[in-house]
DNA sequence: CTACAACCTAGAGTGTACTCTAGGTCAAGG
DNA sequence: CCTTGACCTAGAGTACACTCTAGGTTGTAG
């Protein structure tokens, strides 16, 4: 199956503006193009901005995500370092999460003062 | 106890660039100037300032950290409506951990997918 | 055939949260 | 005295990640 550009905005939550962008930053394997020059999507492509936003929502910067794609551009020979990447980005994960809870500690604590000089 | 403005910079991570900033922006309630209107901080702001790094932390924009410091300093007809601001941070702070770990289980199918592809 | 929506490019503009600059004051050490 | 470093203000500049505009093309529905 393909998809315009538009489908593929509906699919990923991202804007057509910022399909169009990522693209040219990048972030995406240059798209097909039909006779009129239109983009034409396939599945991989969605599957791949999906991943990219997974990415890119546990902090992973524009040019970090650039970075990743032109690896898997360049093919398998790039699969450890890919890898490699991956791995990092999960202990960002963890590290956010760990934050996370912390800082949830510490509201906790500041509720705890508010309701006893409510009470 | 009273500190310089250099000094809560060290003590809370921030710049004292952000520091003025984040008083201008009403985020931290005005602070105490010596004769020569130099910035004198107590242990209170420094708490203050923690906790707004708190909140800033998990998300919460200067605009709402702004809000906050103006029910704080409204005084105790405050404290019901800013607890319910920290429960909304804390719902805020769930629905965080839960995209994280999401998005980190797609990140372990990837890592695995990208294995089978090197053995 | 024409209106209209969806698409195109290059490049300008926006929002957020800082971050820095210029030009000046102040207090302590040599 | 004079230099040095930390401080002051107002306001300009920056980085990031979009987001939008202007001006134009394409293709389908009425």
């Amino acid at each position: 199956m393909s998809y315009t550009i538009g489908q593929v905005a509906q699919e990923t939550g991202l804007s057509v503006h910022t399909l169009r962008f990522y693209e040219k930053e990048g972030i995406l394997p240059p798209v097909k193009r039909n006779e009129s020059s239109r983009r034409i999507y396939d599945s991989a492509d969605i599957e791949w901005l999906k991943f990219a936003c997974c990415l890119r929502d546990t902090g992973m910067t524009i040019d970090e995500m650039k970075k990743f794609a032109q690896l898997t551009i360049q093919g398998q020979e790039t699969t450890k370092e890919r890898i490699t990447l991956l791995e990092e980005q999960k202990e960002r994960i963890n590290s956010q999460i760990n934050q996370l809870l912390n800082r949830m500690s510490m509201i906790d604590y500041k509720i705890k003062f508010y309701s006893n000089n409510l009470g």
